[in-house]
DNA sequence: CTGTTAGCGCATTCAG
DNA sequence: CTGAATGCGCTAACAG
């Protein structure tokens, strides 16, 4: 293997020494204006400042970081290779990056290590300055460690205890509790909740933990009877499901759909010859571009999943630029939009 | 504002110094049991292990890029604010990620720079040891910028001249000519190409001006008449480029997407009374897992998104590694997939 | 096979 | 207000 240097081609570019030599002043004096940490007389600024001009010159981020201990870039972790079925999250990272990028940080990209001792060492090795963290459990084994040896990190998503912590996450519960009340409201009786998976609520996954609790509550309250259905968010899974339900139980006429499992419902009730939203309602809780992209649009609470990813980059890019100890926490409670005209009572089975 | 290493709290953690210090070596001798760029006799290297071992040491990146001029790490741009319109890229992304992480690579994201220069530059301080450019234009000076500085790269999409050039893309011609004579064979006379955006193609973005070549040549070839439409991957513009066409156009009777335009087109269809596969045939070209999401799915060619980014991480990886000289180069050419069962002959207007 | 040494490019003490 | 000196943690010559 040749020497890497050689064939990244990378030039010997101009360096603080260049411009302080011509500048005919000390090194740490560039450093000085550079930084504005200490004060330079105007006329040395100025001879600086032009020598940096005519050298063409630009820091070297990698060399300040290394000196300074601090690398103005954020880490982000994926869910691992299945994570191209969730646009969601996808839309998480395009709002994170659109929010690092405009505050001059930039954003690492790594699938998730499944140690929680890793990404603290992300930021002790001088990778990043702050972590996001997205897919929170209620006990999430790396919120505390990163708790507990001090790195800044913002959640999308939160946990059981949030005390010190940013965060920005969509109230589940309440748009599980506005999704039934909306159904209740057209005379659904019996309606089914799409809840994340199994292996997520056994995890404790937040979203799907509150998403249950919710839901069973907000039934309970209202008399109606909720079916909950712990499903994957692939499509022949959700179908699967859906047809099963259809089959089973003829007396259920709405559902509530966590995340993409509206794909294989909407295909099942199809084949099934259940109209939508004739005969069966459908109400999504996912980010309104998907919400829109169907024909006809889904009914639902909007995940706002890009600002969602703007606001945790934004809150952690705060905490690093040593904004106040006081956590940002920012619980989003949108309003059902309704997207397609629903009959006012459902015909099926009833 | 306090000094940043205080609020990182960035432990001061061990170092190879300490580990040469307890194995009773040279500083040097550690650095090369770790990279192995020379050999070191069995006995001292079991001493370094165990030292690593004993005092739980971890290479530092930061430092080892600074002084090796690599960072084990690769930067690539999505096109700005309105990103989160197409899934397409996200997925692109998502692979890429994929990719870099299995090959123990970081994954740097930004918004595109509008400055060609801005990118090199970006290796040459050191943050990127290569770029993955998406958005390719058929001239693209980010791609001469990337060549004359002989700075590592691959590409998702492809110049007119790829000379020495990595890159993956689908085969948009290919894509474009299987589609009309699908529908030719289904008997339509006159279809539609819903390409990108007129600035796309006034950019000479490479899918787009490709796509209205292979459009024009095909249908001439053939026969048909075609009708070409630059359309925003917009919901409401498509939309509206739909209901135009279907109202001021009553022979035509297919229509090929590029994009994101399937959203609006469908939701026009159906408010327009016309019914999709019945009445009027629609091909997309679009990655399968949102083909899949639609009800009934879409028939059209696949654009494998995921592994597209995740083969253009991957080619880009092997040339930093030191691999050939000569670039790979990837042509995606897919057979069109029939998801939903299309009537023989157009009924609409025919 | 191993140790010594000089940087990588910059930040930041400390003297002046 | 300025400059010289030291070091961030590691790599890669250069000497043995």
């Amino acid at each position: 293997m040749r020497p890497v240097s050689e064939q990244l081609g990378e030039r010997r570019s101009v360096t603080m020494a260049h411009i302080a030599e011509r500048a005919g002043v000390a090194l740490s004096t560039v450093s000085y204006v550079l930084s504005g940490k200490r004060s330079v007389s105007k006329e040395t600024r100025v001879r600086v400042l032009e020598a940096i001009e005519d050298l063409d010159y630009r820091p070297h981020p990698r060399a300040r970081a290394l000196a300074s201990r601090t690398s103005r870039t954020i880490a982000l972790f994926l869910p691992s290779p299945a994570w191209s079925l969730l646009p969601v999250q996808q839309t998480f990272v395009a709002g994170a990056t659109q929010a690092t990028s405009e505050h001059d940080y930039s954003l690492r990209l790594s699938t998730a290590p499944s140690d929680p001792d890793m990404i603290a060492e992300l930021v002790e090795k001088g990778r990043a300055d702050g972590v996001i963290l997205m897919e929170i459990l209620l006990h999430d084994p790396r919120v505390e460690v990163l708790k507990a040896r001090g790195h800044p990190f913002s959640l999308i998503g939160h946990c059981e205890d949030n005390t010190g912590v940013s965060f920005v996450d969509l109230d589940f519960a309440d748009a599980i509790r506005k999704s039934v009340v909306h159904l209740a409201g057209l005379g659904h009786r019996r309606v089914a909740l799409f809840n994340f998976s199994a292996e997520a609520l056994d995890a404790g996954y937040c979203s799907a933990v509150r998403g249950r609790a919710a839901f069973e509550a907000i039934t309970a309250e209202l008399g109606l009877e909720g079916i909950h259905l712990p499903c994957p968010h692939t499509i022949p899974e959700s179908y699967a499901v859906t047809r099963q339900l259809l089959e089973s139980d003829s007396s259920c006429t709405a559902a509530i759909t966590t995340g993409w499992q509206f794909t294989g419902l909407l295909a099942a009730t199809r084949d099934a010859q259940v109209h939508v939203p004739e005969d069966f309602s459908v109400v999504a809780i996912i980010a309104p571009q998907f919400a829109e992209m169907l024909a006809p649009a889904l009914t639902g609470i909007d995940w706002p999943a890009f600002e969602a990813g703007k606001q945790a980059a934004e809150m952690l890019i705060d905490k690093l630029a040593g904004a106040e100890e006081t956590p940002t926490q920012i619980l989003i409670r949108n309003d059902l939009t309704v997207r397609q005209s629903t009959a006012a009572a459902p015909q099926r089975g009833g």
